[in-house]
DNA sequence: GCGCGACCGCGACACGGTATCATCAAAACG
DNA sequence: CGTTTTGATGATACCGTGTCGCGGTCGCGC
């Protein structure tokens, strides 16, 4: 029974109350939102989804709900080629790559502990104490590649 | 005797000539600055130190002519955490990762063929044709990792 | 040379992301 | 219980990167 057992608002709420901060109602929605909302999305996607639940909350509220969620390591970034900062949930288990399509955006996650080791070795070998990484393969996905053109 | 064997210069001025584009001094004096600065650059960067060459040339074409490169297979772009786009001289021969430090900045160029291979064998996996990848590993480096803090 | 089409550079703009600040609510304190 | 203090919120202004449009210029074929 390791706390990343338990669901993850509660790990959130956890993390809030070790640091010292609020649990308002406003984290609580951008919260669940974002672990009910699985993929990669962007701050305007996350935005429009809340404002549905309550239109009073305001962006820069979720950009900081977001920051925060990655400091509690709940929460990873993602950069894509369009210099777009992306959301995503962390799974401590499987720490994914990216398969993405050039054509259509599709993505699909990819997790091979064969890299993560070769990984480990060339930081090591470089004398880099690894943080962590980000990995993306570009394209073209089944439907893409037939299309010519 | 291939192409890839004549200096990149040469190589920009047959892609143009292919293309049908004009090869103007702004381009030819901008292609030169990136093929003599080894590393990974913002155009900030090469818009300053072209500058010191030839003060006339606007930012607006050492963006387009970087794009030029890009599309003739001489330049890469570079995705990072901060959101800002880098580039570097693209070796055909040994296409590199990044080790890059997350305290310092800086970027130590790796080549792995078992990644590649890895690679390769994922997306052929997963039914993609593979264009490229970004791959980046974030750590600590040699003369950083001591420095508590 | 000459003319035309491609190219240049400037300014303006679009956009993502961040900093600032007044406001508000809730906790801390006497 | 009233006051003070702290921290969260949301609107707005701001910054930097990257792109676009337009008037003027220059390569390049003739």
């Amino acid at each position: 029974m390791t706390s990343s057992d338990i669901d993850p608002q509660s790990r959130f709420l956890q993390f809030m109350s070790r640091k010292g901060l609020n649990t308002t109602s406003q984290r609580k929605a951008i919260a669940e939102v974002f672990f009910g909302l699985p993929g990669h999305h962007s701050l305007e996607e996350f935005y429009r989804e809340i404002s549905r639940i309550d239109p009073g909350i305001g962006q820069t509220t979720v950009y900081r709900t977001l920051k925060l969620l990655c400091e509690a390591g709940l929460a990873n970034e993602i950069q894509l080629k369009d210099n777009i900062t992306r959301y995503e949930i962390a799974n401590p288990n499987a720490h994914h790559d990216h398969l993405i399509c050039a054509r259509c955006g599709k993505i699909v996650e990819i997790c091979d502990p064969r890299i993560e080791e070769l990984q480990k070795e060339i930081a090591e070998k470089n004398g880099f104490k690894l943080f962590g990484h980000s990995h993306n393969l570009y394209g073209a996905c089944p439907d893409c590649r037939d299309k010519n053109n």
